[in-house]
RNA sequence: GCGAAAGUAGCUCAGUUGGUAGAGCACGACCUUGCCAAGGUCGGGGUCGCGGGUUCGAAUCCCGUCUUUCGCUCCA
């Protein structure tokens, strides 16, 4: 099967089986927004369970935050998400490709440049040492009108970056007569600017709404609460603030299922730690992370590593966890060695010290920082990938499983009465009542026994058990593996012994 | 945003040169059966994405629009 295939089947089980749904589905729906349903949501829960648990838990010095996603309109600047999420962009009608208009008048000057220092630089070689400037503007009116016109174009686009004035920035684009490398032709569209974050205005108009963002990451709610937080919890560096949330950026183009979208979800990890430290820590999370992933069991030729050789301006190094989804190898996780750009930035806008006191040391520093990002619905995705398996039985019949880890489940028993009267029934509700304490049980008294089995195979429940007549003479059920399909025949008061442990996210913090 | 394709029941789809909408699966009730998607009977569910137009009559033809998917483009 096409791999474009096995995905449009992944889709389709997800809705089907209450994983995701289309957000706003009965209005068309809502571009690139998804809702988690019944079992998506369980699933979801589990998995950013296991990774804050992988976190807080297992690390004494990392501890959690919960910021709000609404924050200062300055932090957006400090971050750099202001100037860095606003992109003027042009379209050839003629070759259908899209340029940022600011990069393509760069490259035109660029090009200008090139040329009158060329043109300079002939000159020089023909009047010898004795050449200058001055001279050379005065005997040479030809260049001499290139140089005036380019530094005229120069100072016009410094101009309208700086207005923002999209306008502008197309006359230029037609006034230098900049073509399309592709097409070669002048047929533009009119400039646009795509500002990435999402705004709304707080306050009542009536006393000046100040404009608010939804924040694209969650990182920098951790940032400025960096003193709050080691303060309060008396924490020695290194040490870490986790925090897991929604973000929001306005894609331009916002694709593939829930793996971009336009809401969604982040589990992120600031590390703070002396300065010129951070590189060997930056290692150590690299491989700690790559561990958690290969921990689900899914294969470690499925994961890899993509290093940045172009690196973000704030990085000195970074690189990305890649999952083989079924539309090829893509970033999971991001891990980034963020210097000190983030603390030092916002002690430069908010004009308060950010800074650390090292005992050991002596001194006061601003701490640099290694970060893990991990985006939620990409972890789901990548899960419900990994695990969505259509089987050949042996007697020729299909069946779908999703072969999900079993702390992760959104279900961890299905309770069924063989047949629905004899006092089964009411022996599964005993049964039920006395598990459901312990993990989510789900009862079901429809349908043949072995079509309820294969309903819990497409939602990946790990155990059913089945109560029939030889239940209400000894108290023993038959319990059903999910991914060997085998019975045996167990004490009801064993169950929960048998399933606790392999259900429980503390099976796989053990594997870390 | 550009280009291409698609949109009919919860899902997968059929619907003839235009004549008031169908199947399978799923869902609900009941009967029979009882360990791997059983059989039977009955039933619920659709203003055919939306809006206009042509026509005596539109799911079907025309125009517009919305949404989705794919490609381009962008991606901290």
């Amino acid at each position: 099967m096409a791999q474009e295939d096995v995905f449009k089947k992944i889709v389709s089980h997800c809705k089907e089986y209450g994983f995701v749904f289309q957000s706003s589905e009965i209005y068309d729906g809502l571009g690139a927004v998804y809702d988690y349903g019944q079992n998506g949501v369980e699933l979801k829960n589990n998995i950013k369970k296991y990774w804050w648990d992988s976190m807080v838990l297992l690390h004494e010095n990392v501890v959690g935050i919960d910021s709000a996603i609404f924050m200062h309109p300055t932090i957006w600047k400090a971050s750099g998400h202001v100037d860095a999420f606003n992109d003027p962009l042009i379209d050839n009608k003629d070759s259908k490709k899209r340029y940022r208009a600011d990069v393509l008048i760069e490259d035109h000057l660029a090009k200008i440049d090139d040329k009158v220092n060329k043109e300079v630089e002939k000159a020089a070689k023909k009047f010898g040492d004795s050449f200058d400037a001055k001279m050379f503007r005065e005997t040479n009116a030809r260049v001499l009108e290139q140089l005036s016109k380019r530094d005229e174009v120069h100072a016009r686009f410094a101009k309208a970056l700086n207005d923002s004035n999209l306008d502008e920035l197309r006359n230029i684009i037609i006034d230098c007569e900049i073509v399309d490398p592709i097409s070669g032709t002048r047929n533009w569209t009119e400039v646009r600017q795509f500002n990435l974050m999402f705004a709304t205005e707080m306050g009542s108009t009536s006393d000046g709404a100040m404009k608010v963002y939804l924040r694209p990451e969650t990182a920098q709610g951790i940032f400025v609460n960096f003193l709050n937080v080691q303060k309060t919890g008396r924490m020695k560096i290194p040490f870490g603030i986790a925090q897991i949330g929604k973000a929001f950026r306005n894609e331009i183009v916002a694709r593939q299922f829930i793996f971009r979208m336009r809401e969604f979800e982040q589990m992120e990890m600031q590390f703070f730690v002396r300065p010129g430290e951070e590189l060997a820590w930056f290692e150590k999370w690299k491989a700690e992370r790559m561990q958690w992933h290969k921990s689900l069991g899914f294969g470690d030729a499925k994961y890899r590593y993509h290093d940045h050789e172009k690196l973000a301006h704030y990085a000195n190094a970074a690189t990305d966890i890649e999952y083989q989804m079924p539309f090829g190898f893509k970033e999971v996780e991001g891990i980034h060695s963020r210097t000190d750009f983030d603390l030092a930035s916002h002690e430069k806008f908010s004009g308060k010290k950010l800074q650390y006191f090292d005992p050991e040391l002596n001194q006061s520093y601003t701490p640099y920082v290694i970060e893990t990002s991990i985006g939620v619905d990409r972890m789901f995705l990548s899960i419900i990938s990994a695990s969505y398996q259509e089987e050949k039985l042996e007697n020729g019949e299909e069946r779908v499983v999703l072969r999900l880890p079993a702390p992760l489940a959104p279900i961890k028993l299905g309770i069924f009465p063989l047949v629905k009267k004899d006092g089964l029934p009411e022996k599964a509700e005993e049964i039920m009542n006395t598990l459901k304490f312990d993990f989510k049980c789900q009862y079901d008294e429809k349908d043949s026994i072995g079509k309820r089995y294969r309903r819990h195979d497409a939602i990946g429940t790990p155990f059913c058990v089945t109560v029939d007549h030889q239940t209400i003479e000894d108290n023993t059920v038959t319990i059903r593996y999910r991914d060997t399909m085998q019975q045996e025949r167990v004490a009801i008061d064993k169950l929960s012994g048998i399933i606790s442990d392999k259900v429980n996210i503390k099976t796989l913090l053990k594997n870390l």
